[in-house]
DNA sequence: AGTTCCGTGACAACTTGATGACAAGCCACC
DNA sequence: GGTGGCTTGTCATCAAGTTGTCACGGAACT
């Protein structure tokens, strides 16, 4: 799923820009023109991330940052504050009050994009590319947790290891050897059958019944997981 | 403790300005205008955020910044890139690179102090003074106290420490050497298993009879806190 | 049919974490 | 200075989870 992005500005034309940019870089993209609608909107749909100008109507952008920023549930979402006013107070008054970044308006909207992408790099590292996924299997390295379907998976020591250097070596054959090595470590005098018996026990532990095994044996080769 | 930065820049007059800045508002300041020396500065001493000029001796900057995210043990440190380039594309590929914001010479000092609060109350809650909040947990690094669903716990000084060094990192797998040197301190030769002593006792004062154990186990790496 | 290669169930040895107990240390307060 | 209540680092022990092998049977290839 695509991160998502509320964009909170009132210059319809600009606001179409940043929903263009947006888009083309794979966000979902809500927006509004309106301070009350946005902190509706923040609650029903709990965007990833958040450019709110500071000059909206009926609320002004710093006071919806407030309110988010009280309430626990969205407490933590990146904000971006957008604004013409260039003044250093602001800027910092901005940033105190509980915005992540202050981006003072002419800007490049290529360098929002990276600014958001910064954000949500820190704060959804999952959303980042951090989280080794295969179509409906997801794997966290950091928190060290499988989950297929969204369904959380057990795993042992040996299994995560080799689920992890499966998914990143997608579509490659490997031999037992390299298996051994990759997880066992390059000095580990196993014998290479085991390495069998673990891909058996992954696949048990991975496969609910009626799923498609994603692990392929290839004769006299070795395996390989199928990312298509 | 207080949060330290570490400011990587070579003109002096510019270094000092920036170490009194933040010495001011209760920063532990370390700095270097050397780029190899900074990455050795960074593992021995583990900031909690960096300040990085682009243009420095030995090193770029940038290229401090991609070897300090290619590790892990440094990846989520918290860098501003600081430069007197102020091209729309140095500013992409500085954030591209893994940096978390971008300030364009000449700058305010202030301006700079607030982007890194800004960034701490991100990555580390409570260097900013923030009250961390999971689920019905709740942490307050200012007053020590600490409540379970609005219910206050008592907990031992080591126990709060372990507390909060897992609020701080929550969804993270943390070894236990990690955890020892997180809480007790680098240079304790403190047997690994203490550790286990500790999840044992933290756990029996945070959970009350029926509730989720919070500190999972992950067999063979260490434990975390999930929060989501 | 013969050979090679892989899947599977069983299993005993081994790791690893949880737990209760305990003595030493620390501290506040008499 | 003494004393009792907490805290804390270690240990020994126990229960549970994990792992490397093996033997057998079926599948794939020639």
């Amino acid at each position: 799923m695509n991160p998502s992005v509320l964009v909170v500005e009132d210059d319809t034309a600009l606001c179409d820009l940043l929903a263009w940019n947006l888009s083309a870089e794979g966000y979902d993209v809500r927006s509004t023109g309106d301070g009350e609608e946005a902190l509706v909107m923040v609650r029903e749909q709990a965007p990833d991330a958040i450019i709110l100008d500071w000059m909206i109507e009926q609320v002004p952008g710093i006071e919806v940052c407030r309110q988010l920023r009280k309430d626990k549930e969205t407490a933590r979402i990146p904000i971006v504050m957008l604004t013409a006013r260039g003044e250093e107070e602001d800027r910092i008054r901005g940033l105190k009050t509980g915005a992540d970044d202050y981006v003072t308006k002419p800007f490049s909207p290529r360098e929002l994009m990276a600014r958001i992408e910064a954000l949500l790099r820190r704060s959804r590292p999952a959303l980042a590319g951090d989280v080794l996924q295969y179509a409906d299997l997801e794997l966290d390295p950091t928190s060290h947790r499988v989950r297929r379907d969204g369904e959380p998976l057990h795993l042992g020591p040996t299994e995560f290891k080799m689920l992890r250097y499966f998914m990143e070596r997608p579509n490659r054959v490997l031999s037992r050897q390299q298996i051994l090595d990759g997880v066992w470590g390059m000095d580990s005098d196993i014998d290479e059958r085991t390495v069998d018996v673990h891909i058996r026990r992954l696949r048990k532990a991975v496969n609910r019944p009626g799923d498609v095994d994603p692990i392929r044996t290839v004769r006299a080769a070795g395996y390989a997981m199928d990312v298509s």
